[in-house]
DNA sequence: CAAAAATGTAAAGTATACATTACTTTTTGT
DNA sequence: ACAAAAAGTAATGTATACTTTACATTTTTG
């Protein structure tokens, strides 16, 4: 699974501990997504769909 | 969380076990997402999305 | 360049997604 | 009504998402 929040952020200026804050959890969470440790949740997936104003399949993908 | 799996199986006459065997998960795993017990994982709302071809946000909402 | 801020990473623990087995209840078809 | 199929449910186990603490490395800024 690939993401684009890296990208979102550098848009926005945010740091991996302000997004964190931003979505409620942790610094290492953000981190882990972004270097592709692990998935997030599906609910976890709605609420950064909700925070940047996009569609979960604009942030988020599946890599074939 | 809320889903539209029963009424995308009505639409389609396919039992949980059918839907289970096309998103390769157990059919207590189907039972349990559509009554609620559960979200699915991330990657597994992605196998349902492409299945229906339909956006995620279309087979599963948050409920507010 | 030095300090500070941001990012990366690791270990150990908790929560939840999912499997498997097995059984009960409900629905469907003849 | 009866049998068969489908759906519901429960227990136990495993995998993974996420937390907390802690520290190391990289990047940014004065």
């Amino acid at each position: 699974m690939k993401n684009k929040l890296k990208v979102l952020r550098a848009e926005r200026d945010w740091t991996q501990a302000q997004l964190a804050e931003a979505l409620d959890v942790s610094r290492q969470t953000i981190n882990a997504i972004e270097k592709g440790k692990f998935d997030p949740s599906l609910p976890l997936a709605f609420k950064a769909a909700r925070l940047f104003k996009l569609a979960i399949e604009d942030i988020f993908q599946d890599e074939v």
